[in-house]
RNA sequence: GCCGCUGUGGCUCAGAGGUGGAGCAAUUCACUCGUAAUGAAUAGGUCGUGAGUUCGAUUCUCACCAGCGGCUCCA
């Protein structure tokens, strides 16, 4: 019962922490009303209402007076009370939240407190058997957060902390965050030159550097062939559109303010009003209704390398993982009801062929993104096609051996996902890729097909990236590979350092040959030493550095500095070559 | 959008109500160099933007813009 890594164990010791933060407080600052105080991946939080904004100072009188409390070593005890009885109790504490908790719960629920010494707080439990426990914690971060959620609600405050059995965990623990942070790609990512923004641009709106637009470029040409070979049909479709092809798919309805709009929304009916895309959709079904189709047609596969602009809110971008102009690697598959399973298995066998060359295999989780009943005004189409199309979902899901969550109401408006999952080095969750199933679409925009009958039936369709979002995929790869990316993938592959002047005709001969073979190559000429030319090369992450100085031009060879493997002294060049091409060939990562 | 924090030369950071500094980077010159920083000199900032307070603001106040951590939202 007292190991760490049980999962019940740590989240009752982390709620217990939550516990004697939410006690600390209550002791300093007797007039904040409680809301709630979970245990969380990493550590735990609890929320407050109160008037005055908690300071950096408060936050650490706070955690003085939690050492307190871990001192005075407080025994946590369990007790019962009838409804009345609790509601009474927080009332005279002036608890309205828990008052409204209280309330909430079922007719048939056991109502449980725990107390430990002055403190006592409605809470489920478990809980440890002391406040002494808790040896080793700290407050790390003030935030604010919506009581239950909704951003209809008061803004409360929100703590967060983490906490261990002992002190060389939470160092650890700490150890491990500052590393992480080095690896931040929005650190990393712009000392290293992939990207930079500006003010005068604006929020979201990142220029990827030369660096950056090449690591783009390698990763789309990659997937284009790729969905080439798998029988896709490459479309261009305009970035913007009339807001009555949005009136058709529902964005104007349900996405809009997702979307950036050119002209007076409110005036859409009258005079034409354009609108950037938020999504490729309703562009690459145009392409789909050029024709009439017979079922012999499908599946029609379409893919664009889609360049996407969401009017994201401002509190919302993050370096490269939310950004309000972007570029996706969309594609629609319209298929018959019979053909929507191997559809469906084929887009996630694509998807997972990229995570796997990407390195990322093993650091996703997927989850199946149903609609919620209880938002209906968030989703397009009946109850009846939800169920229906859930069902189907879930039947090709079960027939996959996948290990998937749940999440209810994460679907899009139009339909259920399965969302490929990932997190950033904070351990913040995003998705990466999302194959979804619409059966509604089409009905939408008229999308049919002839079957054997001769009779006009709707098609499902499929919505589907392959690397998803290309800036996206690149912040996770910085994050990965802490900027020193896969040989495949580097924007700059291997560097050539002359010893000194003399050789950097040698060193430009090389790099232009080596280019000619597709390897991308470049000179560092500066009049330095070969030391701080290591150095600098070492800094920003390249993986061969071949020196070049009078012997080897008399052998030559070059001398091979890896960064996976160290020095490799003397290679022959053609040897060399050979290597840089393979593993470029290869993938390796 | 909401809560909180932040904003000084390319980067990291000092500073103070009277018109700003350091290190690294950069440029120039010298050195022609052998596996993680050669030396010297020079240049570079309307202190995020705009108002206000003040004799005077980059330093105080407000608004806006941008960045960060969350919430909500989402690829």
């Amino acid at each position: 019962m007292s190991d760490f890594n049980d999962v019940t164990y740590r989240n009752t010791f982390r709620h217990t922490s939550a516990h004697i933060l939410a006690h600390a407080v209550k002791r300093l600052y007797p007039e904040t009303r409680l809301a709630i105080g979970p245990a969380i991946d990493q550590g735990f939080y609890y929320d407050f209402d109160r008037e005055t904004a908690f300071t950096a100072e408060d936050l650490q009188a706070i955690e003085d007076e939690m050492k307190k409390i871990v001192k005075e070593r407080l025994p946590i005890e369990r007790f019962e009370l009838n409804r009345a009885q609790a509601r009474q109790l927080m009332l005279e504490k002036g608890e309205t939240y828990k008052i409204k908790l209280i309330d909430e719960l079922p007719d048939d629920t056991v109502i449980t407190f725990f107390r430990q010494g002055d403190f006592v707080d409605l809470c489920s439990g478990p809980h440890l058997d002391n406040t002494g426990e808790v040896r080793s914690f700290k407050l790390t971060q003030l935030a604010g957060a919506y009581w239950r959620g909704s951003e209809k609600n008061k803004m409360l405050q929100r703590i967060y902390g983490t906490s261990f059995p002992d002190k060389q965990m939470l160092k650890d623990y700490l150890a491990q965050q500052e590393e992480a942070r080095k690896r931040d790609h929005n650190k990393l990512g712009r000392e290293l030159g992939f990207f930079t923004t500006v003010d005068y641009i604006g929020q979201g709106l990142p220029i990827m550097l030369p660096k950056g637009a090449r690591v783009l470029q390698i990763l789309q040409r990659f997937v284009e062939d790729e969905e080439e070979r798998r029988g896709y049909l490459l479309t261009k479709t305009p970035f913007m559109a009339k807001s009555d092809l949005y009136k058709i798919s529902g964005h104007w309805q349900n996405y809009r303010d997702g979307m950036f709009i050119i002209g007076d929304p409110e005036k859409a009916d009258e005079v034409e009003v354009l609108a950037l895309r938020p999504m490729t959709c309703p562009f690459q079904f145009q392409a789909y209704l050029t024709k009439t189709r017979s079922y012999r047609d499908l599946p029609i596969r379409y893919a664009e390398t889609s360049t996407l602009f969401r009017n994201e809110a401002s509190g919302e971008m993050h370096g490269l993982i939310r950004v309000r102009q972007f570029t996706i690697s969309e594609g629609h598959i319209v298929c018959l009801p019979e053909q929507l399973e191997e559809e469906f298995k084929g887009s996630l066998d694509l998807a997972q062929y990229m995570l796997r060359v990407l390195g990322l295999e093993d650091d996703v989780s997927y989850r199946f993104s149903k609609w919620d009943p209880a938002e209906t005004d968030k989703f397009i189409g009946s109850a009846d096609v939800w169920d229906r199309v859930q069902e189907t979902m879930q039947g090709i899901l079960d027939n996959m051996d996948l290990e998937y969550a749940v999440g209810i109401g994460e679907a899009a408006f139009y339909g259920p996902k399965l969302d490929i999952q990932i997190k950033n080095v904070f351990g913040k969750e995003d998705t990466l890729i999302t194959i979804q199933i619409d059966f509604q679409l089409a009905e939408r925009f008229g999308m049919e097909y002839v079957d054997r009958e001769g009779r006009k039936q709707y098609p499902y369709v499929i919505h589907r990236t392959s690397i998803g979002c290309y800036e996206r995929t690149l912040a996770l790869l910085i994050e990965k590979y802490a900027g020193a990316l896969p040989l495949w993938i580097a924007p700059e592959q291997a560097r050539i350092l002359p010893i000194s002047e003399k050789h950097q005709a040698t060193a430009m001969a090389l790099a232009g040959r080596m280019r000619s073979l597709g390897l991308r190559v470049e000179v560092d000429n500066r009049d330095e030493k070969i030391g701080k030319k290591i150095r600098e090369a070492q800094m920003e992450k390249l993986q061969y550095m071949l020196i070049m100085g009078d012997k080897e031009i008399e052998d030559n060879t070059v001398s091979v500095r890896s960064r996976r493997e160290g020095e490799l002294g003397a290679i022959p060049i053609n040897q060399l070559i050979d290597r840089l091409q393979r593993e470029t060939a290869e993938k390796f990562h």
